[in-house]
DNA sequence: TTGTATGCGTTATCAG
DNA sequence: CTGATAACGCATACAA
C-alpha cells in the first residue's frame, strides 16, 4: 500500500506537509503544493481512511438508517431513492457513509448504539422514516451524542436538523385539486398510522379543507397498509364523491377496490411512487423527490458537522397525475 | 471514548491480554478471560473499528455492490432485498460492509476503484447485477486483488466465488409447467438483454423444451423492458399459444398488453417481484429469495477472506403463482 | 499464560 | 512556510 511517507519521499518533502497539503491547509506555497499533488498522481496515492480516522478524531463517517417495513414491500422504491440520494451525494462531498437498517439496531438500547456507532467512528445520522412511537429515537435525539437529520419529523434541537415537504399544504392542494375537478362535495379519508408525524399533518390539511369547503368529511385509519384501505372503501365509499388518501399504497388499495365495486370515485394518493401507474386508472398525487430529500440531507448533515446549528427545512414537491404510460419504459 | 487501555486497567491485565480476549486468542487463562470481560460489559467497551483496522491489516471491511438501474425502477424490490439480506447478515457476522451504487464507480479505472478499496480498508466484494459487457468489473475480477462473490454471473476462480439458481432449470420448469396447464403447443418467448449472463441461461432452456416437446417456438428480444414485452407482445402474441418471458416485469408488459388486445394467452415471469400481483391476472414465475442470496453471499465471502478457494454455488428456487391476494397486506 | 514494545498511516502541535 | 515528533487505539512478535 502507498502511503503518505511515499508521497513525502516522491516529492522530497516531509510527510506532515503532504498531510497539509491533502488536507487543504493555508499555509503552503503553491509550488510544493505542485510537487506533493504530482507525486500523488504519480503513486497513485489514495489516504488510508482508518489511518485518518485514528488520528484525526475530526471527520467521522455518517449512517443513513433506513426503516424498510415502514408501509410494506411495495415502497421499496422509496427507500431505494433514499439510499441512493445519500450514497451518490457522500461520495461527492467525500464523506464516508454507511447503510443500516433499522432491524439491526431495533432491540438495542441508547447507550448500546451510541457505543456502536462511535466504535464505527461515526459522527453523524440520517434518519429516514421515524415515528413518535420510537422511544429509543427520541432518546438519541435528545441525548445529542450525534449530528442528526431527521427525514419526515419536525425535530430540531441545536445538533439537529429536520428536512421534510410541507405535508399540511400538500394534502390540502391535492385533495383540493381533486375534489375541484370532479365536483366533489364530501370526502372519504383515509388516514395513516396515528403514531406517524406525517400522518398527522396531512390529517390536519384534510380538516382544515373541509372546514374551509364546507365539504362533508369522514375519517378512517388506514394505517398505510393498502389492505385496511381496501376495506374501509368497500364499507365508505359508496356515498361519499371521491376517497383522499395519506399515501399511494392505500390510494392503490382504495381505487382496486372501487373497480371492484364497480363505482367511480376520484381517487388522490401521496407519495408519488410508481406503483401508481400500474392499477389502471389515473390518480392524483403528490409528488415527493426523495433520492433529493436525502442528498440535502446529507449536505445538511455535513453543516451540523462543521459546527452549524440544527434548524427546519422545508422542500418543495410537485401535484401530478400518474398513469401506465408515464412509467413505463 | 473507552478504549482497550481502560479496560485493561479496569481488570488488571495488560493491553494485549485485552486484546488477546477480544480476538478469541487460545491462551487465555478462563479465570482473566472472565475478568476481562466483566470490565467490558462494566464499561460499555466496544472495540474501535478504525484501530484495530489499522493495526491488523488482516480483517477488512466489505463492500456491496448494487447496479439500480439494471432494469428499471420497478424491481428496486430486489436491490433493497440484496441490501437487506447483506446488511442483517454481516451484521450477524460481525462484518464490516458499505453499500456503493454502480453509479459512483462507473467511471473510474481498474487502478482506481482498487486504490479507492483498499484506502477504504475493502478487502471483499460482493457484485450483484453485473453482466457480460462490464469490462471493468472482469478486469476487477481477473485482477485478483480481492476477494469477490459474484451473484447472477458464472464466474469463479481462486479468489472468486459465483453464486446464482439454476436459471436454465427454473425457465424450463416454469415454462413447461405453464405450457401443460394450458396445453399450448407454441411459445412466443420473450428473451433478456443479450449482455446478461442469466438471460442467456433461461433462453437456453427454453430452446431446449421447444426441442424436447417439438413446440413451435418464437424468441424476441426484450431486453428486461416492460415495454418493449409490451410491443412484442402485440406484434407476436395473437399466432401463438403462450408468451414466456425472461423477467417479471416484461411478463406484467405482456400481460398488459394481451388484456388491452383482449385476447387470452398464459403468460409467465421470472423473478417473483410483488408488482407480479398487481396486474389483475395470476400469473406464474420463479421465485428467487434475494435477501437469501445475498446473505449466503456474505457467508461464501467470510470463506473466501479466510482461505477458502473460490467456487460455484447454486441455490434453489421456488415455482409460484401470484395474486393479488397473496402480496396485499 | 501474561506483559512489553513496536508499528500501522494519519493528523496536529510545535520548533525551526 | 516546512519539518520533526507525539499521539490515536489496537494487534502482534517477542520476552518473561
Amino acid at each position: 500500500m502507498v502511503s503518505i511517507k511515499d508521497v513525502a519521499n516522491q516529492a522530497g518533502v516531509a510527510i506532515s506537509t503532504v498531510s497539509k497539503v491533502l488536507n487543504h491547509y493555508p499555509n503552503v506555497s503553491e509550488q510544493t503544493k505542485q510537487k506533493v499533488n504530482k507525486a500523488i498522481e504519480e503513486l497513485g496515492f489514495v489516504p488510508n481512511m482508518a489511518a485518518s480516522m485514528l488520528s484525526s478524531k475530526q471527520a467521522g463517517r455518517i449512517a443513513l438508517l433506513i426503516n424498510p417495513n415502514m408501509q410494506t414491500q411495495a415502497v421499496d422504491e422509496i427507500n431505494m431513492q433514499y439510499i441512493a440520494g445519500a450514497l451518490s451525494k457522500a461520495k461527492e462531498l467525500r464523506m464516508d457513509i454507511i447503510t443500516v437498517f433499522f432491524s439491526m439496531i431495533r432491540d438495542m438500547s441508547v447507550t448500546e448504539i451510541t457505543n456502536y456507532f462511535r466504535s464505527q467512528n461515526i459522527a453523524g445520522l440520517i434518519i429516514c422514516g421515524m415515528d413518535k412511537k420510537s422511544a429509543m429515537l427520541h432518546k438519541l435525539i435528545d441525548a445529542q451524542a450525534f449530528k442528526i437529520v431527521v427525514i419526515d419529523a419536525p425535530i430540531f434541537n441545536q445538533y439537529t436538523s429536520s428536512i421534510w415537504i410541507d405535508n399540511e399544504q400538500a394534502q390540502y392542494d391535492i385533495a383540493l385539486k381533486t375534489a375541484t375537478e370532479n365536483k366533489c362535495k364530501s370526502i372519504l379519508y383515509i388516514a395513516g398510522k396515528r403514531d406517524s408525524y406525517v400522518a398527522g399533518e396531512r390529517q390536519k390539511a384534510i380538516e382544515r379543507l373541509a372546514r374551509e369547503k364546507q365539504m362533508k368529511l369522514v375519517v378512517k385509519f388506514g394505517e398505510f397498509s393498502e389492505l385496511a384501505a381496501r376495506k374501509i372503501t368497500f364499507q365508505y365509499a359508496k356515498k361519499l364523491d371521491m376517497v383522499a388518501c395519506a399515501s399511494d399504497l392505500m390510494a392503490i388499495g382504495a381505487m382496486k377496490a372501487l373497480m371492484e365495486m364497480d363505482i367511480f370515485r376520484p381517487v388522490c394518493g401521496f407519495d408519488g411512487i410508481t406503483l401508481m401507474g400500474y392499477v389502471g386508472q389515473q390518480m392524483n398525487t403528490v409528488k415527493q423527490n426523495f433520492s433529493y430529500i436525502s442528498a440535502q440531507a446529507v449536505i445538511e448533515l455535513g453543516k451540523l458537522l462543521s459546527g452549524d446549528a440544527g434548524r427546519n427545512i422545508v422542500l418543495p414537491y410537485e401535484l401530478v397525475r400518474m398513469e401506465y404510460e408515464d412509467i413505463i419504459r
